[in-house]
Order: structure tokens, then sequence, then C-alpha cells
DNA sequence: AACAATTAGTTACCTAGGTAAATAAAATGA
DNA sequence: TCATTTTATTTACCTAGGTAACTAATTGTT
């Protein structure tokens, strides 16, 4: 019941978000990655797919299309086996304004819920698979490089 | 915040899902439409995919792969545009265990939530994207035929 | 220094979910 | 009745996420 109900919400609002970002030719998935570098600067790939918690394949992936479609540029590190992430300067210019949409959309898809609901329900989501090790998340990354 | 933690534990739950489905060839998502077939019987495909608030064709592509794996079997209804999904005896025999150990692991992930967390969590999930109207699922399918 | 182990990233391949457009059968209507 | 519209399903193609196996650079060990 739980898990059906998570699973949907999720799909649901996901195809909202991407809704959204279909007039910037993003993807929900590719905006997240781009909302992390916003917040933290430069970041490695290790560096995002470990805060974003997904695998390291699927960002190598995102940030291929992300940078074909010129959103970011990615630089080679002193250590050579890392890619240093970079958001491009049109990225820079153009995520104020769909930040903006995003949050807009958010509040609307949450407008049932009380302030105090929405904490309780983030306080409720998080405890969630905290019994097996591996759903452990950070909510920084090591070091943030904000530029 | 809280769109960024409902994604996060649906990812993981699908991950731990998918984990304990491996050792009988299947994934969550097949999963889910033999534990549909379970409840409510044989089902249009349309019924299927109405009720677990997919697109139709993610619903025909997973079924393809359930009845070559063996899990289904697909008849023409009377109406000879609709065919109807059946769970095969196989299915019926195994699914009982299966549905045991998904429970085992759900009851898991959610451990550190009391029951009344659990309502709470159900409740305020439910109240997700309720301003769009395309968020709009039901509980049970039009017609249950139980076999 | 040289070899082994670790780490960062990629490639190949799998399932899931979505949209758009096509097909075929059923329902509607002039 | 025959043309039109609706409905059920499928096909083709896109992104997302996962695992397993690979390469290349760095670290560790002896």
């Amino acid at each position: 019941m739980v898990f059906h109900e998570l699973h949907q919400k999720s799909r649901l609002s996901i195809k909202e978000v991407n809704e959204v970002l279909k007039a910037y030719g993003l993807y929900s998935s590719q905006y997240s990655i781009l909302f992390c570098l916003k917040r933290f600067g430069s970041m490695t790939q290790t560096e995002i797919w470990q805060y974003l918690n997904v695998e390291a394949p699927t960002v190598t992936r995102t940030l291929t299309r992300l940078e074909k479609s010129g959103w970011i540029v990615r630089k080679a590190g002193s250590d050579k086996r890392e890619r240093i992430v970079y958001l491009s300067p049109q990225a820079k210019k153009k995520l104020p304004e769909i930040q903006q949409e995003i949050q807009r959309l958010e509040e609307n898809l949450l407008i049932a819920l009380s302030d105090s609901e929405q904490d309780q329900l983030i306080s409720l989501l998080k405890k969630i698979c905290k019994s097996t090790e591996k759903g452990e998340m950070n909510d920084e990354p090591a070091g943030a490089n904000l530029d």
C-alpha cells in the first residue's frame, strides 16, 4: 500500500516536472543535475551520483546529453581520472527562471498539504528503508565548491 | 525537498523489491501486474493500465515479457479488440510465496514507522497532485472478475 | 621500482515509463 | 448502409535507472 502510493506519486510528479521542462528541452533528471551544480558549484561526476544516490553510469549518460545540448561543460581535473562538471554560462543565465517555474509547480502539487504536513511527510519518508544500510544518503557532498 | 525525497525512496524501494524478485526472474513492475491479476482476476489490458496508472504501451511491453516467461496468458475477448489477461497455473502456484516474501521485505523497509505513522504517510501521499485533475486514481477496476 | 589493489569513468545491455503515430475492431450517425 | 469517430492495442522511439564488465589513472605494498 505504502509503496504502491509512493511509486505512483513519484511517477506522477516526474511527469508533471517533465511537462514544465519541455519548454527548455530538459528532462527531470537532467534538471536535478543542473540544480545540484547550481547549489554546490563544480563537482566531479562521483560527487554528483553520490549526492543524487544513483549509479555512475546513469550520471554519465545524462551528463553526455547535457553537454551535447550545451547546459554543462566537463574538464579534466588534476587527477586525470576524474572529470569536473561545470554549468555553462547559458545554463547559469537560464536556470533561475527554470528553478522558479519548477518551484511554482511543486507548490501547486503540494497545495493540499499544510506546511507542517509537508514537514511531516518529509520526515516520514526519511524513515523508510533505514533498516537496510544501503539506504544512506548525505545532505551535502564532501566539498562544496561554489563559483 | 519533498519530491527529491519521494523520488529517492521510490527508486530505493524498487531496487530492494527487484533484489527479492531476482530469484524468480521477475521485476517489480512485472510483479505489480501479477499482484493485480491475483487480486482482481482476469482483466483486460486497459483495466490493468488504468488501475496501475501507467500508459498502455508500458503494459503491453511488460505483458509481452510476462507471457514469454510463462506467468500470464492472453486470450481474445468477445470484443475482438481487447485481450483478456489471465495468470498461468504456474503463476497461481508460485505467487503466494512471492507475495509473502515481498510483504516481509516491505515490512522491513517500514520497520522504523509505527502503524499509525504508516497510515499517516499514505494519507499524506494521497494528498499530493490532487490539484491537477490528471492525478485521479481508482482503488478498484470497473468489474472484478475473480476466478 | 614494480606489481597489486583501488578508484573514476565508460560501455553494453537489461527493464521501466513516456509520447506519437499506426492498426483494427466496435460504436455512432447521417 | 456506409462513412466517421471512438476504443484497444501495438509499434517505434525517447529518457531514466540498474548491473556487469571494461579501461585508465592513482594508491598501496613489498
